[in-house]
RNA sequence: CGGGACAUGGCUCAGCCCGGUAGAGCACUGCGUUCGGGACGCAGGGGUCGGGGGUUCAAAUCCCCCUGUCCCGACCA
């Protein structure tokens, strides 16, 4: 492609409006431009790019048994009705009426759909298993877009559904899909990791995260050093040490006692004032849940995992009380609250188990107790309830933990007979009985997987695209193409690369080379090739590579070969 | 939904406090000179100052309402 054709609007400055690297430099290499508050439009330079990522998506997706379709964008509210979201979801899902003042939404999703779909087509088990995908855009009335592509209300997703006919022919699916995307982040040249998440109430270890590793990540990620171990922090289990602390401690428990601790209502002021570590100390947290007030104690220096509190007590509803509850419920303003005599329900965090003569709230204003013992509450439940920490080791090998951040570019769960059920998709097994299609969904963002990209790589001068996924991959930038040995070399140069099948852009504008140079790096293409008279009459060109800087200078008959040389990764 | 900020030419911003009829840099157009890291000269074009209302002889500037955008939080997967 010639530059001078092309619409690259680029920009030297910051946007006002983009806080994040990625939205600053898409907007700043001409790749997107903002329609309205989340809803972009993606010109030429971003269209390569998603062109190139929803290939390599297209390509792993088929070659593990996975046929394309397009399912409709507008939906009519019937589907959503039946599955019982019409009235779950709420104001993320737009919704407007046709002509006919029939209700209908944008799909944010497409479970219904397909749903729908297979439910009228698939009757037996000799039809199954079947797994479908489409890319195409979602819209998703999100409450606070933000970070241009990141976080989007329309968006560009490639979802997939698979169908089986039980339980282990749905974790075959599961597994092929997530080797699926294993290749496609791998393929897409992005440094990522595949982490447990949360599947909330569907339950077992059927979900995973695919995230790309970035600082800015709004996804915190605890891994191991050691072995493959990986999960959301929220996730992330806390290894229980030693489950028989109780017994042999026990025999050295003290008598707990009240002390006066006037105002003091933060952990950091009781173990100031009473000069001891924040591991001496049970915090007790009161919770409004939908099963009734529940009391959480963790130690003093651990979080409390509202998530795994939430999984426990298998509640839907679960918020921190207010101070007017708390003080019915502990009979003390907040800060004093204890486990001692307390009434309502109390489940404890598993490293509560292994401590003795600690000190918690007393239940009365300005004061706690000390030297208090488990034998002196009630506890209903230990778990693990707490927020992994640094010391904490690897729930499977005991290794070190190592956290990071990560965007969220994938995810993977099964969704079991969730939608089948409620929408009636069924089939007959070989016994001609009737049973619920088990299925699964998997989604990867394809505008926040190129966000992530540049996320992951650029530097101050612009983006450094991964070979996989560059818009462009050589750019050729003659210093004066009004020389007519620049623009010859260029343009000879120019058409061997593309008779190879290189995508290459050249910079035919009569800019001045300092422009050229900067919207190169800018823009992020992996190779660029720099033609001046100067080398030229040596019958040389410049060679530079983006990502590292380094220059070569090769001889212009054997370009060709090494910009091929360099693509393959030598 | 709660809190905060902003809205002036295509972009980045000044002007607003203290009212007097709109500016800079970049970008753009033409001509000429230049050509290895965002060149130079000359000559140009382009703005309902987000919208509506009010105060005033006079409003970008002061007051009220609305809309949009961004940030923090809550929310959500």
């Amino acid at each position: 492609m010639h530059y001078s054709r092309m619409l690259i609007p680029t920009l030297k400055e910051d946007p006002a409006e983009a806080e994040v690297v990625s939205h600053k430099l898409m907007l700043r290499a001409g790749m997107i431009r903002k329609l309205a508050a989340g809803i972009y439009s993606y010109l030429p330079l971003a269209k390569r790019t998603f062109n190139k990522v929803e290939q390599i998506i297209r390509e792993e997706m088929n070659r593990a048994g996975a046929q394309e379709v397009t399912l409709p964008s507008v939906q009519p509210s019937d589907i959503w009705q039946e599955s019982g979201r019409w009235d779950i979801y709420g104001k993320e899902l737009l919704r407007f009426k046709d002509r006919n003042d029939r209700d209908f939404c944008l799909g944010p999703t497409h479970e219904e759909v397909i749903t729908d779909l297979v439910r009228r087509e698939i009757k037996s088990y000799r039809q199954l298993p079947l797994i479908l995908y489409q890319i195409q855009t979602k819209f998703r009335d999100e409450i606070r877009p933000r970070f241009g592509l990141m976080r989007g209300r329309e968006f560009t997703m490639k979802d997939a559904y698979s169908f089986d006919i039980d339980e282990g022919g749905a974790e075959e699916s599961y597994n092929q899909m997530f080797q699926a995307y294993n290749q496609i982040f791998e393929r897409c040249g992005l440094e990522f990791r595949a982490v447990e998440a949360d599947s909330g109430a569907i339950g077992g270890s059927f979900s995973h995260e695919f995230m790309v590793m970035a600082d800015s990540g709004e996804s915190a990620i605890v891994s191991c050093y050691s072995c493959n171990y990986a999960a959301n922090l929220e996730k992330a289990e806390a290894k229980h040490s030693n489950p028989n602390f109780q017994e042999k401690e026990s025999a050295l428990a003290k008598e707990f006692q009240k002390v006066h601790t006037p105002d003091r209502k933060t952990v950091e002021d009781v173990t100031c004032f009473l000069k001891v570590s924040p591991k001496d100390l049970v915090k007790t947290l009161i919770y409004e849940t939908d099963k009734g007030a529940v009391a959480v104690l963790v130690r003093g220096d651990h979080e409390v995992n509202e998530i795994k509190v939430k999984n426990l007590l298998d509640c839907s509803y679960l918020n921190l009380a207010q101070d007017e509850r708390i003080m019915e419920i502990t009979r003390a303003p907040i800060g004093f609250a204890g486990p001692v005599g307390l009434k309502t329900r109390i489940v404890a965090d598993n490293a509560v188990s292994e401590m003795s003569n600690f000190i918690t709230g007393g239940n009365e204003k300005d004061t706690h107790l000390i030297n208090v013992n488990l034998r002196d509450f009630r506890v209903d439940t230990f778990a693990d309830l707490r927020v992994v920490t640094k010391d904490d080791l690897c729930p499977r090998c005991n290794g070190k933990l190592r956290f990071s951040r990560g965007i969220e570019v994938g995810h993977v769960f099964k969704l079991g007979t969730k939608y089948s059920e409620t929408l009636g998709a069924t089939f007959l097994d070989a016994n001609g009985r009737e049973q619920s299609i088990v299925m699964g969904c998997y989604g990867i963002g394809v505008g926040r997987t190129v966000a992530a990209a540049i996320e992951q790589n650029h530097d101050e001068n612009g983006i450094i695209f991964p070979i996989p996924i560059a818009p462009f991959l050589v750019s050729i930038l003659p210093i004066n193409i009004n020389q007519k040995e620049v623009k010859d070399a260029s343009e000879d140069i120019y058409l061997s690369l593309s008779e190879r099948g290189y995508d290459v852009l050249f910079d035919d504008r009569e800019e001045s080379p300092g422009i050229k140079f900067k919207d190169a790096d800018l823009i992020g293409i992996p190779i660029r090739l720099t033609i001046s008279s100067r080398t030229l009459k040596n019958g040389m060109v410049e060679l530079k590579l983006r990502k590292t800087g380094e220059v070569i200078m090769v001889k212009k008959e054997d370009v060709v070969a090494e910009v091929g040389r360099h693509l393959n990764g030598e």
